[in-house]
DNA sequence: GGTTTATTTATTTTT
DNA sequence: TAAATAAACC
């Protein structure tokens, strides 16, 4: 198995003496579309590069055209160049754009993929050697927990106070930083109770048992192999002439490992990345990783790109003014030949639905074009907020008013509980032993076999040896369940047998997936209509039936959602192949038409631009994440400002920062203070503007208001101050909030009738401090906060 | 075994 | 507040 089969013939295939004849001369490639530093990135092509790329400063460009260099002047083969990327979408761009350049060629690039694909790759090469077979099985976040679950309850540890997510997050975390369960320093693993470690352990036999991986362990079992077998790194190290990786900012640990381990053999890695867009910490990632790169890599060549061709230079300065804040930065100074442009507009609300009203009102008039103003299309306007809970406000405003809107991100379409079934049947036909998929669906739909049932099967399978299909199988044989549950597990059982025989239908059962593996260099083994027989699937074990009697909202659905699964196996030969794309690539297939409003955080939109962009919710606790800064402090708020950086880079023309003074958190209001990233936008660079819908003149009663209303250090908030000093208040409510304001100004008395926009009319019961017990008509007793309550006959004052 | 009610807890996400 | 999860219930 590991014998290396294939590099040999790859080596036999392109000897090499013949290689560096077969080196073309070309010295005249095209470098003139680049710029001088991005040049000097694609034509110094010895010894580690460090490419520190700006926001829009054309990396990928830079990138695609090294590769394509390298190529083209013959410094080597497709095959030998390893080029790593942290998406699919990233990996795609990549392939397409090197296509452009240098045509088919790039289609020899076997070791273009994502950290995960690559490694998958080689994994399979050396499964034994980490004790599993090469046909393993990934699992996702989903299974991991399920697992973790089942040893926990296993192990009699309280699944209370250790949820087998957070265990599960642990153990991946771990896992990215290449810690294998003798590694967990001792600090670490005493802080939970000392159970993590134990568990961890089980955790990975369990995989082992199973012939499965966690995402975690792609990297981390190739890091170990490369470790203790230093031949089999050599073997690598000679492969790879030229290693390129993309978004190095965001590398963890084990990723580190890795590359580092492999660029020791021609030490021509090129690292892509940008310190002030690390923004994943929290998952892994280490910004120390691509700040270190120099000590890492000694003799290390750093070009700086940054030159900006995405943004006004308003834009810039906002972005750089605000990122000048952080510490421990490699240092970058954009510039841009643009236009001036429109500076960074700035407006405060009164609270999150009138942020949410008036950027509506915005997108719409821009949208139609006003004064001067060339109309926008939606496609070219994009609201980016810090949490998904925060799009909300939008999209309620925008079903409203009939403004088409798109939410990117949100769960992916392989993570939806129908399709997570299906797929188990589907894994469970290529593989029998797939006990995880067996326990999914054994009861799905409803067969009649609940936990007893499920428990006689595992014992079974336990005594024997064997997996659950086979263990059910001797229930069956031996009767050992009664009545409805026996007769259905028996079906279930023929089924599965029946299903596995189409997969294989030369009864030759082969866990071997060369196919998968090769990538198109090795034909299937097996041929089979696997579109029909995945319908029969989901036919006869009545799934589909299932979801037809099922009488809910969203059946229809996820009908649809099975159907498109079907369809999606068109463009694979078989299921094995299928089921293994899946397990790496998790992604939203369906692009709707039509201009829509993008909705997304700030973590979606890296990477992305649009004309204009909308920033709402800079408020203290919400941006920064109050979370963030509790959980990891300065390094906390640095990477919340980094994001701030993004969020500001995203803008070509336009970018619209915004806050509330109110907002209601976790269902109860709360006043909020601008948030600190405001405080830092340059002054020179900002417009603060005022809410639409006010009636000029009201202004500055309403802001004397305004202020009388707020507590001391809303007064005395640096944002707010500063603003302030700029002769303009962020706040200037309308003309009903004053109302509002003004009235909570007399304190109620208990039995006034009063109103509340939300709640609507209701009784005070009492008093307590700031806040009115009130009981509702209609809503109930709340407490609620005196400054949102009206008398009951001022309520007709409101104009709503 | 499936449904209803109480309780709890609230980022960011790719593979 | 609201969504998700656990416990209680029929």
């Amino acid at each position: 198995m590991n014998d290396f089969s294939e590099e040999d013939a790859f080596e036999a295939a392109v000897p090499l003496s013949q290689r560096a004849m077969a080196r073309p001369a070309m010295p005249d490639f095209d470098l003139s579309g680049l710029n001088a530093a991005q040049r000097e990135a694609v034509e110094t092509v010895n010894g580690p590069v460090l490419m520190l790329a700006g926001a829009g400063t054309g990396k990928t460009k830079a990138l695609t055209t090294r590769i394509a260099y390298l190529l083209a002047k013959g410094h080597a083969q497709p095959h030998e160049i390893l080029a790593v990327t942290f998406t699919n979408k990233a990996a795609r761009e990549m392939k397409n754009r090197i296509g452009g350049l240098i045509g088919d060629a790039q289609e020899g690039m076997r070791w273009l993929g994502t950290f995960h694909s690559v490694c998958v790759k080689q994994l399979r090469r050396h499964a034994e050697l980490v004790g599993l077979k090469s046909g393993f099985t990934i699992l996702d976040t989903d299974d991991q927990i399920r697992l973790m679950k089942q040893l926990i309850d296993a192990a009699g540890i309280d699944a209370k106070r250790w949820p087998p997510r957070m265990l599960s997050g642990i153990i991946d975390a771990w896992k990215n930083k290449a810690w294998t369960p003798d590694k967990v320093p001792a600090s670490d693993s005493a802080a939970f109770d000392s159970q993590a470690v134990p568990l961890y352990i089980a955790y990975q036999r369990r995989l082992l048992e199973l012939n499965a991986v966690d995402f975690g362990d792609i990297l981390l079992h190739m890091v170990t192999i490369f470790q203790t077998h230093p031949d089999i790194l050599q073997q690598y190290q000679r492969w790879f002439r030229y290693i390129l990786v993309d978004e190095y900012q965001d590398t963890n640990v084990a990723q580190y490992l890795w590359l580092r381990l492999l660029a020791q053999g021609h030490k021509n890695i090129c690292c892509v990345g940008d310190d002030d867009q690390s923004i994943y910490g929290w998952r892994g990632a280490e910004v120390g990783n691509i700040l270190r790169f120099e000590s890492d890599f000694p003799g290390a060549h750093v070009v700086r790109l940054e030159e900006n061709y995405r943004s006004t230079p308003h834009i810039l300065a906002a972005a750089s003014g605000v990122i000048a804040g952080n510490r421990d930065r490699l240092g970058k100074t954009l510039f841009t030949a643009r236009e001036d442009g429109e500076k960074v507009r700035l407006t405060g609300y009164w609270d999150g639905d009138e942020e949410a009203r008036s950027i509506g009102d915005d997108i719409e008039s821009m949208q139609r074009g006003t004064r001067g103003m060339d109309p926008i299309g939606l496609d070219s306007m994009a609201i980016l907020v810090r949490a998904s809970h925060q799009m909300r406000a939008f999209e309620d405003r925008f079903l409203s008013i009939g403004l088409p809107y798109r939410v990117i991100g949100g769960p992916r379409f392989y993570e939806r509980m129908e399709i997570r079934d299906a797929m188990a049947y589907f894994r469970l036909a290529v593989s029998h032993d797939d006990d995880l998929a067996f326990e999914r669906v054994v009861n799905t739909p409803k067969r009649g076999l609940g936990e007893k049932a499920v428990q006689m099967i595992q014992r079974t399978a336990r005594d024997n040896n064997l997996s659950l299909v086979e263990g059910a199988r001797i229930v069956c044989q031996n009767r050992l369940l009664g009545g409805k549950g026996l007769k259905e597990l028996t079906k279930f059982v023929a089924d599965l047998d029946r299903w596995h025989d189409a997969v294989y239908p030369d009864s030759t059962p082969m866990i071997d997936d060369d196919a998968v593996l090769d990538d198109g260099f090795a034909t299937p083994v097996t041929t089979y209509d696997h579109i029909a027989l995945a319908e029969m699937i989901l036919d006869e074990s009545g799934y589909t039936g299932y979801w037809q009697n099922d009488k809910t909202p969203e059946a229809p659905g996820r009908l649809e959602n099975l159907k498109e699964l079907v369809k999606a196996l068109e463009n694979f030969e078989n299921l094995q192949g299928f089921l293994e794309h899946v397990s790496l690539i998790m992604e939203n297939e369906t692009e709707e038409q039509g201009e829509k409003v993008s909705i997304m955080t700030l973590h979606a939109a890296k990477g992305l631009e649009f004309p204009v962009v909308f920033l709402p919710g800079w408020e203290e606790g919400l941006f920064p994440s109050q979370r963030s800064m509790d959980e990891s402090g300065l390094k906390g708020l640095e990477e919340e400002r980094r994001l701030a950086y993004v969020g500001i880079t995203r803008a070509e023309e336009i970018c619209a920062i915004s806050f509330a003074s109110n907002r209601r958190v976790y269902g109860q209001w709360q006043s909020q203070l601008p948030s600190r990233f405001v405080d830092e936008l340059p002054p020179a660079h900002v417009d603060v503007l005022t809410p639409s819908g006010l009636s000029s003149g009201a202004g500055m009663v309403a802001s004397e208001l305004h202020d009388r209303a707020h507590s001391a250090d809303v007064y005395n908030s640096p944002g707010w101050k500063r603003l302030q000093s700029r002769g303009q208040t962020p706040n200037a409510p309308r003309a009903q909030s004053i109302t509002i304001n003004a009235t909570a100004e007399c304190a109620f008395v208990a039995g006034d009738r009063v109103f509340h926009q939300k709640f609507g009319y209701g009784n005070v019961d009492g008093i307590e401090g700031d806040k009115l017990l009130i009981s509702f008509d209609k809503a109930g007793i709340k407490h609620v906060v005196a400054r949102f309550v009206v008398s009951a006959d001022a309520a007709d004052d409101v104009p709503f």
